[in-house]
DNA sequence: CCGGCTTTGTCCACTCACGGGAAGAAGTCG
DNA sequence: CGACTTCTTCCCGTGAGTGGACAAAGCCGG
């Protein structure tokens, strides 16, 4: 099953690729406007792309009024896969060369059941989307994991949701599995990645991107390019202390954010209030279930329950505390938030944007977007498609 | 007094100029060893960058076993100025092309009292280094500025502490007056640059100085790159809030770092502590002076003042708890302490170090050196400096 | 349908950057 | 003083890249 996907041999075919992976199908034409290279130079080098495999001629492009060009395309048979190990669920994905999405699966599972029951299961996920017939092999993977990790190596470090994962050889092992080039990153900087691929970052250069799921994280671009931080822990912003001396924490401090917003703390939240019967609506699902998640709290919300919208409101100031400060410092140009708890929808938002906008300096808010995140849950499947095709379209 | 000073024409000629700048005077020989090129090539461009002044033949090398090489320098006639303008004093220092500083005057002022007052001081102070003989003109300035700086036109934008600079276009005027390119960057990056420049963050790629005088700021060097935000805004963590409900800060909001600590808040504590009767030693200063300061404090505090070193303690830990949830966002590799408060020295630092070792995250705190910066006042005017040099250094 | 005009693709000769060999200059060391 | 090493310069071969010329392909008006 391996395969060996050919690598741009200069920085130019690498510019070149990229742009017909952002940009769809051109003529040559077209990519001589947008590189700063001679005709000959553009035809030898387009030339040498279409001998490796990695483009293919693809018809006439429409006259631009003379003779017609021939079109260009990325090899329609390249396939990325992009996967994404959420605390509570796993995404698969397939992508086009053009990183759109030919196949995508989703299936809960807990990452605290080790490596090699969620890698089992991701290969099981793997193989359906191979037998839907959207793909025979990868040209590459990608793969998102909640938790820091050593970018270079491709390894999980200290990670605290997910025991039994510190130094995992994650590339190594998916590498072996899918014999194609893996990249290893952490979940909420391919969510980043996505949004800028194809949602609402497209052509930000400095944002950040806040993922309230089970915990919360936040992925950062700083010039285009993802910060990982020294140690790849950056971006971990779920135990920023919120409150001095607050509630106790599962990570041992005290005040944390995650103590007081997240899937984990709003199911907790939403239990108590309907044991102490602030919520007859909580109670009822309660009973149903046995057990209430942040899901349940954004259901009984919409259905105008009042203790719901307020833990809501309560966690999206807590969220938005933090923020504030964290766009002080930053200064960004944009906010996404993303992530589980997405489907609190505008109340979360509206609640977010009231604390950042009265916390934060003017200069630094003043046309600063607050928006969610457009791709939802394929947010981190793209993102790792986009980081693998980044590596693969880069000079070897 | 324009002078025209070459730009190196290429990025070889850029890169050997910056060896030359960092590491001192070399022998050929010894510069090939650092980059890789050809004989050959490295020969030509060394002959056009002599051809051209920027650097010159400078007598014999050491012996490496064989022949002697000739050494190569940068032109030592070039010089660069610094100037640190400050909330309440001006730094200006002449460098030589190895950004080593040859003169530094510094000289109280408000800056409040606006960009015309200040340039005439500013352009007082030049003449002064001029006439002490250590420059005649000079190839380039930098300038820093206590406020965010629109970085491509060097105009500072709605800087809060420094009414009337709004808009000044400081690039211009300075550069008319000085005959030569002019810089302008915000205070606190420039107090950054010179850290890495010649100071405790040599060769660290991702880290945080956070400067504490008059107000706190913090520059920002991500990927060995200073990181300005959107607006130029970046690092502006003065008004992160710290208490929810807390004191009134001049900003208009409640609960700032800066209503707790820095200059201005160190000043009204102690001058409050001093009339409550908490501290004879703080009395007796104020009845001396009419007035006291942060140095106030720091003088009673090492005289081993209670009071003051309480003080000290409390601003540290709110500093301290604000770098702790930076540090968790942005996982740096190294974080150093600055400004006109770090007479206050050990015991400030050692309780933000307290603070920020309790409430991170172990991994991101493990390897996490915060130290107190090696260049003190010279800080920012060798970052300017440097900034200076990086953008002549650069091919044209 | 034909001939001018535009755009696209191919070819070729010229230039120039670059690398590496050779030889000479300048030192070291025994 | 001679063998060896290191550094510098000279020179030529290679190959990449550029720009112009020309051919091919299409549009459009007559």
């Amino acid at each position: 099953m391996r395969r060996m996907t050919a690598r741009p041999a200069n920085a130019h075919q690498a510019r070149l690729l990229r742009l017909l992976r952002d940009g769809g199908p051109r003529s040559r034409a077209e990519l001589g406007d947008r590189v700063d290279l001679s005709r000959s130079k553009l035809a030898v080098e387009v030339d040498r792309l279409l001998e490796t495999g990695l483009v293919v001629a693809d018809g006439l492009a429409a006259s631009r009024g003379g003779r017609r060009s021939h079109n260009i395309r990325l090899a329609p048979g390249l396939r990325f896969l992009g996967v994404d190990i959420g605390a509570t669920s796993i995404d698969v994905a397939v992508t086009n060369p053009e990183l759109e999405i030919l196949g995508h699966l989703n299936q809960p599972m807990d990452v605290r059941e080790g490596p090699v029951a969620v890698f089992d299961q991701v290969l099981a996920m793997v193989a359906k989307l191979r037998d839907s017939g959207v793909a025979e092999g990868f040209d590459g993977a990608g793969i998102g994991v909640p938790g820091p990790v050593r970018f270079p190596e491709g390894v999980p470090v200290a990670p605290p949701i997910m025991p039994g994962w510190d130094g995992f050889p994650v590339r190594e092992a998916l590498s072996q599995e899918l014999g194609c080039p893996v990249m290893v990153d952490n979940d909420v900087n391919l969510m980043a990645m996505g949004e800028m691929q194809a949602g609402v970052a497209r052509s930000v250069r400095d944002f950040f991107c806040v993922k309230i799921g089970t915990g919360i994280g936040c992925g950062i671009v700083a010039g285009g390019e993802v910060h990982r931080g020294t140690t790849g822990s950056a971006g971990d912003i779920g135990h920023i202390q919120v409150e001095p001396d607050g509630r106790q924490c599962a990570c041992g401090n005290r005040g944390c954010l995650e103590a007081y917003f997240g899937g984990a703390a709003l199911a907790r939240d939403a239990e108590e209030a309907a044991r102490e019967g602030r919520s007859a609506e909580l109670a009822r699902l309660l009973e149903e279930n046995g057990r209430l998640s942040a899901a349940d709290v954004s259901t009984a919300a919409s259905a105008g329950d009042g203790t719901c919208l307020d833990l809501i409101r309560d966690g999206g100031a807590r969220v938005g505390q933090v923020i504030a400060g964290l766009v002080s410092f930053f200064n960004p140009g944009l906010v996404v938030i993303g992530g589980g708890v997405t489907g609190l929808g505008h109340t979360l938002l509206a609640s977010i944007r009231t604390q950042v906008y009265r916390q934060s300096l003017p200069l630094a808010t003043g046309n600063l977007p607050i928006v969610l995140g457009e791709l939802g849950q394929v947010a981190g499947v793209t993102g790792a498609a986009r980081l693998t095709s980044d590596h693969l379209f880069s000079p070897a």
